[in-house]
DNA sequence: AGCACGCCGACT
DNA sequence: GTCGGCGTGCTC
């Protein structure tokens, strides 16, 4: 961290510039404070300041980082102001205009202030310790002075060699570095400066894949779009195993000929490590990987290779995006239906979408791959916005599962249990054929709801009303929504009657106490984020699972993704219809995505597996879509439905309220929203609220559903807001999330 | 975001 | 009598 403070922390500033005749330039500089405005300042005369240069102020009663936003023309004067004068320029690469124009773009699209968006891009400049020369160690000839075993070792080792690194001769000799270093120090080694070799560019031409005809097809049309150099975007479709990543690998590959860099987008790090490796194994090297656990001189390195155009591809998280990328000619979204491409704290926006505009203001092709589309993609390649690739079949890999339902309405499991008997016949085969099977249910804990047998009393979060779920293991009831939890009491809090609790329906606890009693001694595994352990057991267990340590997997949608495992031909839906009814716009989106995935995960090289979907309503689109493998059918009638419903089909945006200082502004956009509101009573969507709550209430009179983002200003009630909110609406406090995502492209 | 200034309650 | 709580305002 840097300590604006501590004179010793300071960072190297350029200090000898061509010098400018005439009066000093004055430029605009923003701050990475949650602050809108930029601030003038005269350039000091022997700096020649560039817009995106990255410069120290004198700001306020103390000193602060900002960015040169703007440089203006020689002889302008601002306001009569005394001006202050910049400090000094970070030795650091500059914000790229395109950079600066992709953040200035977002704060007006998230009604973000400049300088909490500028904070995205802005690594600190840290003075980092210079880099350590990469230095070689060579025999003289002289023998040392006293020449022990280890020495003799190590001497020995760097026989025949012309050079060796310390750290790899000690190795080779079996010594530590403190033996190298002394002969170092009695002259017979010597050290050699290597020159600084640039890290191994990825090569296009390193191993092809060979390309089914479809794929062939598909790889041709993107790398024909990223050659053309200009701004686009292809949807790339594709179930897990169609070869989206070697299509997309042959646009990557285009790029790289075209001389500019490429970016692929994961939606978390976790799933990187395979990534790096189909794509070494593609080019030759890995790219870089740039995510929250890179260590600051790494980031540092990849800084300035993207911003001189040295580093040609970065894979990483969504914070990539705001890579001072030179020369950006492809960025890939990976997954892009994924809602962790959403940041929902500090500025609000999806990267994915961030992605596009970005890909708009460099004049570059964007490629948004996925097995199971977001709606507002699916919607913009209907529509022709975007270009649309299909890789239907499976290549060289497993076949689709089989897929079918069991109508629980027909064959309901007996009471208190949750597999139906046809389930429970399928998992004893899959059992008896030595497979694994798979019990997904996205519920954790032991159960979703406790009541009170005795009069009806319901366990509810006292922050946010949702039912507080039974924790079993933990011996706790514990609230999904804010994490709150509670002793579960012995008697009931309403009518104090002992033992008239009763758990209500399923979640993965209580599933495994059910396949413990019908498959007594067979090996299951729990699977939740609930396991204690933390990520290193839960990488063991699924290990053990990959290795077939378990027959059974009990599993939240955590299994969904990730780990392949060999052996599972059976997976089990305990209840398709969780998500269904919640009352999110997305659910059936969000349902289908999830069950397409975890249905996908049965089947092993020789053989299709079974998928095997319990339901109350078979009916469903998402259902009769799964079934059918019909995707097409889902999309259509979810589009249709949220167009019935009032509901822009991309995005669910209902109102921005800007409450800023001029109160005017702000109630008149508040009541010609609520006017809006009112002439469709039934819409629901996004709220987005800044500011004080007065105004906006008279809008969320006018919505059922709504998910609800608020951007308060300082010292706004919050609580006392929402409380308001709730009591103005029908909405459970439930369903108040905080999110935005629009289609940016109808902003364009 | 920081940081200073300022105005009221409990302590050496 | 001051130390320090945080509410308010300002930063070229």
């Amino acid at each position: 961290m840097m300590n604006a403070d501590d004179p010793d922390q300071k960072p190297a500033l350029a200090a000898h510039d061509e010098a400018q005749a005439g009066a000093p330039a004055i430029v605009d500089v923003l701050a990475p404070l949650a602050l809108d405005m930029v601030w003038s300042y005269l350039a000091p005369p022997d700096l020649a300041l560039a817009a995106g240069d990255i410069v120290r102020i004198p700001f306020g009663s103390r000193e602060a980082i900002g960015v040169v936003w703007a440089v203006h023309p020689p002889g302008a004067t601002v306001g009569g102001r005394k001006l202050k004068t910049v400090s000094g320029r970070y030795d650091v690469p500059s914000l790229p205009d395109g950079l600066r124009t992709l953040l200035d773009w977002i704060a007006r699209y998230t009604l973000a202030p400049r300088g909490q968006v500028l904070r995205l891009a802005l690594r600190h400049p840290e003075k980092l310790p210079p880099e350590a020369p990469r230095v070689a160690v060579a025999a003289t000839g002289r023998l040392p002075a006293r020449l022990t075993p280890a020495r003799r070792r190590a001497l020995a080792a760097l026989d025949g060699h012309d050079a060796m690194s310390r750290k790899g001769l000690a190795v080779a000799a079996g010594v530590s570095l403190a033996v190298i270093n002394g002969l170092i120090d009695d002259g017979s080694l010597e050290t050699r400066v290597l020159p600084d070799t640039p890290a191994p560019a990825p090569d296009p031409e390193f191993a092809p894949a060979a390309l089914s005809d479809g794929q062939a097809g598909a790889a041709a049309s993107l790398r024909a779009a990223v050659a053309d150099g200009q701004f686009g975007v292809t949807l790339i479709e594709g179930v897990t195993g169609s070869g989206k990543t070697e299509v997309f690998f042959e646009a990557i590959a285009e790029a790289l000929r075209q001389g500019r860099q490429a970016l692929v987008m994961m939606p978390e790090i976790a799933l990187t490590a395979q990534f790096l490796d189909r794509f070494a194994a593609r080019f030759g090297v890995r790219p870089a990987e740039w995510h929250s656990g890179v260590s600051p001189r790494q980031r540092e390195r990849i800084h300035a290779g993207a911003a001189s155009g040295e580093i040609q591809v970065v894979t990483g998280a969504r914070s990539a995006l705001f890579l001072p990328f030179s020369k950006l000619g492809l960025i890939v979204v990976d997954e892009e239906h994924e809602a962790a491409y959403k940041q929902e704290d500090g500025v609000h926006y999806h990267a994915r979408d961030m992605a596009v505009v970005r890909g708009r203001i460099e004049r570059c092709h964007v490629a948004l791959a996925s097995a199971t589309p977001s709606i507002e993609s699916r919607v913009n390649a209907m529509r022709g916005r975007y270009g649309h690739l299909r890789l239907p079949e499976r290549f060289g890999q497993r076949a689709m599962p089989r897929l079918s339902a069991i109508d629980l309405r027909k064959q309901a499991p007996p009471k208190g249990r949750w597999l139906s008997a046809p389930l429970v016949e399928a998992a004893r085969e899959t059992l008896a054929r030595d497979e694994q099977a798979l019990f997904y249910l996205n519920r954790r804990g032991y159960a979703p709801l406790t009541l009170c047998r005795s009069c009806g009393h319901r366990f509810q979060c006292p922050n946010c009303s949702a039912s507080l779920v039974e924790h079993r293991f933990r011996r706790a009831l514990i609230c999904h929504h804010c994490g709150h939890a509670e002793r579960r009491p012995d008697a009931c809090p309403a009518c104090g009657e002992v033992d008239a609790l009763v758990p209500a329906g399923p979640g993965v606890e209580r599933l495994a106490e059910e396949v413990a009693a019908l498959f007594p001694g067979v090996p299951a595994i729990t699977l939740s984020s609930d396991l204690a352990g933390g990520s290193e057991r839960m990488r063991k267990e699924l290990d053990a699972v990959a290795a077939g340590d378990f027959r059974i997997i009990i599993g939240t949608q955590l299994v969904a993704k990730g780990h392949n495992f060999p052996r599972l031909t059976l997976v089990g839906v305990v209840d398709a219809d969780v998500g269904l009814a919640t009352g999110d716009p997305r659910g059936a989106e969000r349902t289908f995505q999830m069950l397409q995935q975890v249905t996908g995960r049965a089947g092993r090289g020789d053989a299709p597996g079974r998928a095997i979907l319990q339901t109350h309503q078979p009916e469903h689109p998402v259902m009769t879509a799964l079934l059918s493998g019909q995707s097409e059918r889902f999309y259509a009638e979810e589009i249709a439905a949220r167009e019935a419903a009032g509901l822009a089909p991309f995005g669910r945006l209902a109102a921005i309220i800007v409450a800023g200082p001029d109160r005017q502004a702000t109630e008149a956009h508040a009541q010609a929203l609520a006017r809006a509101a009112h002439a469709a009573p039934n819409a629901s969507g996004d709220l987005v609220v800044l500011g004080p709550a007065e105004a906006p209430l008279a809008i969320v009179r006018g919505m059922h559903r709504f998910r609800l983002l608020i951007k308060s200003a300082r010292n706004t009630d919050l609580q006392g807001f929402l409380r308001a909110v709730l009591a103005a609406t029908s909405a459970p406090a439930a369903r108040i999330r905080v999110t935005v995502d629009v289609d940016p492209q109808s902003f364009f």
